[in-house]
DNA sequence: CCAAAAGTGTTGCGATTACACCCATGG
DNA sequence: CCATGGGTGTAATCGCAACACTTTTGG
């Protein structure tokens, strides 16, 4: 490494998904089975390594598009690094880890670009203690562990629960997110004053639709706020 | 890079440190001189070159310890990655951010170890946006605003807080943490009244102590519980 | 005695909950 | 006409901010 100190290792850096979604009304996280040692046959995280002028973020990016066609209208943020010498039995691979969220019932498997390495892709379910049934390759359980619980944790004050819908939505459809991702149920009644009564938080497009059944629904858009206040209030468990 | 494909492109990995502190009551971070190009003599956050069979996390408490002396009794976890290929002159460096906190007006900077390249160690006060006087190196600007708004964030539902104080601390000490934090004048009473109250969050240690002045106030240590319900919120900023 | 900080009691208000009730559609 | 989901009204309750008040020290 010209420049460095002789000392210096020098890693390999991939940056790896947590990409979450609604599928029937409850969570999942999109895998691929490795076709190459290690783990081989096993799940893991989409993910790849960094190239030459690049940031984790775009890395990510990119193989967020690469893995499911979806452009925009996804959610990414960085999620944390994993650095132990031992995680990745080829060498020293440093992994910045990403949570996106994609919109339910988006994407399915079956169209995504069997491009690249990954020889079959899935949406896995995801267990209210945030793991797979079957297990995961590296230590991606851990990491889709993190992922989870940051997603759980920031729906409470963020307007991150819209990433899960379409671009327009209703209050019933954005209830259903909170409902699976936190699997509780909330009264559907103080949950549609308490968001439309968030200012920024929505945005009213003016329409209206009957797609969920029942009467008819006025559609909303996300609105300028990214932090939601007051938060909405996950239920107490239960003693 | 064997055992990896031939495409990857080998990274140094950096552990750095946002350490913060209160020293008069007031956020400072701790910083060092350069005493090497590039950005010489310019101040930097505190921090080093990730070494073979070292985790990210393993560094930044070596380096901690190197810089502050302090081995325990610090608060510390990752913050963010930061891999922009352009952050480092020297090639491509990725570095991985920690956020310490140690107790107030432990460890004042002449006390600490001038060990290793560090020539001029301080702590230099930290503006309200997170922020210093003097300009920082690298990106070390932003990853210390990144590690400011994390410590605000999370005193409202953490036990963050504890972090600032000694091991044993009064429920007035413990209050100045949020107030320097926060740059707010909390109630005196009704903070007492909530956290003597939120279960797990403070452990009586039984004896008292009169080194604030006025009526001999309680001692406790941090309990058990690292989530604070319901939080400390934050007051609201006047429009 | 006075200042200063620790604690306790009380009160009023605003947010939240739990639910009754009405609305508008599809079948 | 009924099932389904959308949306509004309302009363009981909880949490919390505001502040009066008492306690216990040092000077």
């Amino acid at each position: 490494m010209p420049g460095l100190p002789d000392a210096v290792v020098p890693v390999a850096l991939a940056a790896d998904l947590v990409v979450l979604t609604l599928v029937d009304g409850s969570l999942h996280v999109l895998a691929v089975r490795r076709a190459e040692a290690p783990f081989i046959g096993r799940w893991a995280l989409p993910g790849g390594f960094v190239r030459e002028g690049e940031s984790a973020q775009r890395a990510a990016e990119r193989e967020l598009a690469e893995e499911t066609g979806l452009g925009s209208r996804v959610h990414l943020e960085q999620l944390a690094s994993y650095s132990d010498p031992a995680r990745d039995p080829r060498g020293r691979v440093v992994s910045v880890a990403h949570l996106a969220l994609v919109p339910a019932d988006d994407a399915p498997p079956e169209a995504m670009r069997a491009g690249g390495d990954a020889a079959e892709v899935a949406w896995l379910p995801v267990t209210d203690d945030g793991s797979t049934a079957e297990p995961l390759a590296f230590d991606h359980a851990r990491i889709l562990r993190d992922g989870v619980e940051r997603a759980r944790a920031k729906l409470e004050y963020s307007a991150l629960a819209a990433a899960f819908c379409e671009e327009e939505f209703t209050v019933g459809e954005l209830r259903r997110v909170y409902d699976a991702v936190w699997g509780v149920r909330l009264d559907a009644r103080n949950f549609h004053r308490k968001v439309t009564g968030a200012r920024g938080f929505l945005d009213p497009v003016g329409t209206t639709t009957t797609r969920d059944g029942g009467r008819p629904a006025a559609l909303f858009r996300r609105g300028p706020a990214s932090t939601l206040n007051p938060p909405i209030t996950r239920p107490p468990e239960p003693d």
